[in-house]
DNA sequence: CAGACACATAAGCATGGACTTATGCGATTC
DNA sequence: GAATCGCATAAGTCCATGCTTATGTGTCTG
């Protein structure tokens, strides 16, 4: 289950900061190391975790590989979000910010 | 740290389940358990986990305890995902029917 | 008030997951 | 083509986590 791969990948605090690195601008694994403290096969499994979960996506260059996010996991966050949409409070500046951002 | 918890919380199949029922309607620990397999005190368990994450909220009704979502926690994932609205894919149905839904 | 009931908490166990070191593999460079 | 580079994979270790059984706490009922 796809949406299970999702979560999962996100309950690390660690893949959320190469998320957000990469949510950035994409870059290759080298790059993502750089200021985080982290190994290059700890990196490496943990950008597999989040290509499973369709959150990034990669590209071959040469013997670069470059990481960027993929819409289709965030697409799939928002639908399971959707689900429960009766429960949002009315008024959440996020989401009004959301509203607007999306409506053209 | 709050969004931790809300996506550990999440990560596991069984909360989402559990968290799934409560969003058809508030009910108790028990009425929940029904058609589950799952033990009381595991149940009490995932309860508490997703309590932490403001993802459900409980309310003492006499020796039962009386659990529904919570907006919170909801509210808080759309605020992590709205941080990434660059990548949204133009014209996900999911996204039309938020739209739609939210803008009154 | 004694028992049953709804639920929480404690403690122990077993599995999963994030890390490590070591090695493999394709691409580039000299 | 040998060495290096960027990255992936393997195997092992350690800790987190979800389960279990046992027990505690508060509430209702006969």
């Amino acid at each position: 289950m796809i949406e299970n791969d999702i979560f999962r990948a996100l309950a690390d605090p660690t893949r959320r900061t190469i998320f957000e690195k990469l949510a950035a601008g994409g870059m290759n694994a080298s790059a993502l190391r750089a200021g985080m403290e982290i190994s290059q096969p700890a990196m490496s499994q943990h950008l597999s975790v989040l290509r499973s979960a369709k959150l990034v996506r990669e590209e071959r260059r040469g013997r670069f590989v470059n990481y960027e996010v993929d819409p289709e996991g965030l697409a799939l966050i928002a639908q399971w979000l959707a689900k429960y949409r009766a429960y949002w409070p009315a008024r959440i500046e996020a989401l009004k910010v959301l509203l607007k951002d999306m409506d053209q």
